[in-house]
DNA sequence: TTCAAATAACACCTAAAGGTATTATTAATG
DNA sequence: CATTAATAATACCTTTAGGTGTTATTTGAA
């Protein structure tokens, strides 16, 4: 399993941003932190501004700061806010009618993984997983990256 | 949880032709049977060929076979043929270097979920899913197919 | 021994995700 | 009211997954 890039950034952004809910983040601030191409960062935050879990202020002393309290955004929000959904309700064999018709022989098995995922990813808010580990894992490591 | 078109191809194409284990198949009855693009899917099989799943027979009568038993070939090895891996070990962050420092906060959480799918991918075998379900499904609805 | 029907190989095209560049707009502040 | 530091918008470039086209090779059988 693994998340498109943009998806991971977005994580990675959000788990930063709720370190403090309150604070406006430049996306330079971002981008010194979160290893993310700067002006890809840029155009993402964007996107990410205009849905419901990022608001920006414009101007010389602007930039972004969490929508809602940090408990009640779950990653999968913040995944769809991106644009995409990572689970969806598709036939294993990407056949497009499958639920519908009969199903096919790994219908139910798949269903149960794809609830699983669904599970995780929409009852984890970013309250859980902004600790301190994550966040000095990410001031510690950001120089073994690419 | 979405697998990628071509893993999804190769599901598809073993699924089908796990219904007669000792059969040749031509991609001609392959493609008029599996909705997959007929230049592509010839691509493919000459890659999943190459792997321990698929024979090639060359040739007038050429065609290809299932080269093992189907009870003894996983879905996950047939992703594997692919060249694709829809696990792997990564961070959920998508930070390279996760698990070998300082564990993200969502680590634990999301090596479950990848333990699961790795589970139903590698535990289930196409014998399992190979039943007439699957095939009538796909005969009766190829037609609705894109 | 030639033909036909199959796979094999190689090169190229297309669409989408990821990434870059430039210019416009906003708003605080000297 | 001009400057500056931030976001917004638009357009373009690059890489990769997916898809196509053409030619070569293999092999059974008339």
């Amino acid at each position: 399993m693994k998340l498109s890039k943009t998806a991971e950034y977005a994580l990675r952004i959000m788990n930063y941003m709720a370190i403090d809910e309150q604070k406006l983040y430049t996306t330079t601030e971002l981008f010194e932190n979160l290893n993310i191409p700067f002006r890809y960062l840029r155009k993402l935050m964007i996107k990410l501004s205009k849905s419901e879990i990022l608001t920006s202020v414009q101007g010389k002393h602007g930039g972004y700061r969490i929508a809602r309290k940090s408990l009640e955004i779950s990653l999968l929000e913040i995944i769809h806010a991106t644009g995409e959904d990572p689970v969806g309700n598709v036939c294993f064999f990407g056949f497009e009618k499958c639920a519908f018709v009969e199903k096919c022989a790994i219908h139910e098995k798949w269903t149960l993984v794809r609830d699983n995922i669904n599970q995780v990813l929409s009852k984890t808010t970013l309250a859980e997983i902004k600790g301190s580990e994550s966040t000095s894992f990410i001031k510690n490591n950001i120089s073994i990256l690419t």
